[in-house]
DNA sequence: ATTACACTGAACCATATGGTTCAGTATGGA
DNA sequence: TCCATACTGAACCATATGGTTCAGTGTAAT
């Protein structure tokens, strides 16, 4: 639904828009780690860091299996895909909102040329 | 910087976060509007469309301009490049992430069969 | 059995967010 | 001049966010 979409991106928009789980995703993809792990390498606490992926697995963006006592963080399913058609989109229309406006330069100065002749005549 | 660029993917990504925003922005690349249509469109006091514009003013998703007594809001000039850039770097680090596993599959399947030849010996 | 490790949950804190109302200010039109 | 319009700013509110500490629980290692 229109209204599943509209949450998916609050959430995934939400979870991007935090240098420190930005950072997380940029580690996971280098390889899955623990929570214990990314706590260190972003000078966190575990509680702290447990957050954030959180938000990140809500948002599809991480997935998380514990086994013994500790619990690893890999890469989710949600690849983005929609987020990025959307911000495509947003640059296409934004696009033709220039040409748009260029149409309106290019109108308007072809009227002073014209007018500039009409004056010199 | 790279604190620059971290600080404006915060804007932007936090700026797009949100529906009634990205429905603004949806709206002003059919037109420039004022604060009161778009107050209207999204059914919102002046006031909290305002502080949304403001946002999306702060990412440089929208610029707005004041003329008489009517602010007319249009596309700023973020085009969120660089916002698209990371979101590619980040579908392509997940894709050899994938590849990455997919070879490791490989390689057990081949050390299983390897075991399979070794134990029919 | 003891101890150390890895996480978890609750509680707390400061600040931000998304919204409102209300009381202005400034401008445009009759 | 008078009134309606369009915005603005301050104050307020509830909830969310990004972090902490502290007190557990369960697991691994000695």
């Amino acid at each position: 639904m229109v209204q599943c979409n509209q949450t998916h991106f609050n959430a995934s928009f939400a979870a991007l828009a935090d240098a420190t789980r930005r950072g997380v995703l940029d580690q996971l993809a280098r390889g899955n780690a623990s929570i214990t792990d990314l706590a260190d390498k972003f000078e966190m606490t575990l509680t702290g860091m447990k957050k954030h992926v959180g938000v990140l697995e809500l948002a599809g963006l991480v997935t998380t299996e514990k086994v013994g006592r500790v619990r690893t963080c890999r890469l989710g399913p949600c690849r983005l895909e929609e987020e990025m058609a959307w911000i495509a989109r947003y640059r296409q229309m934004w696009d033709m909102r220039f040409e748009g406006l260029d149409g309106v330069i290019d109108e308007l100065k072809r009227q002073e040329k014209a007018r500039g002749r009409k004056k010199r005549q």
